[in-house]
DNA sequence: CTTCTCACA
DNA sequence: TGTGAGTA
């Protein structure tokens, strides 16, 4: 499974998960304290991030967007302990397509402004 | 400049 | 949750 080598490698800042989640670092800190999400720790206790987390984020998003609450939150992702890989061909959890697609409307988005993209850096090493 | 922790409105 | 203080 060289996938969740990938999935896992911690290689997003804070200020990256901010732009690609759309959540606030004071939520995701505070999302750390439940242990929704379990961010690698670099350089002067810096959170850093994999795929997997954004990934999870991105599921607490949406359980947010429908009302749920932190309790109701970590219910599901209890259920998802962490290296939950589709056992063949994965059509429970697309959202790893879902993922990049997003990833890369981001990298047009900021082409097309021709501003910013702290994550196009970052993105670089996934399409390298 | 960016992120971190802590604490309070 | 947001925000500001004080650091690293």
């Amino acid at each position: 499974m060289a996938e969740n080598v990938r999935r896992s490698m911690p290689l997003f800042s804070m200020g990256i998960v901010q732009k690609l989640t759309g959540l606030t670092a004071r939520q995701i800190r505070y999302y750390e304290e439940n242990d929704l999400i379990h961010p690698e720790r670099s350089d002067g206790n810096r959170r850093v991030f994999s795929f997997n987390d954004v990934d999870r984020l991105l599921d607490i998003k949406s359980l947010l967007d429908e009302g749920v609450n932190l309790a109701g939150i970590k219910r599901v992702l209890s259920e998802k302990p962490v290296e939950a890989n589709t056992p063949a061909h994965g059509k429970k959890s697309m959202s790893e397509a879902e993922l990049m697609n997003f990833l890369k409307s981001e990298l047009v988005q900021s082409g097309k402004f021709g501003k910013t993209s702290l994550i196009q850096g970052e993105l670089s090493r996934f399409f390298r």
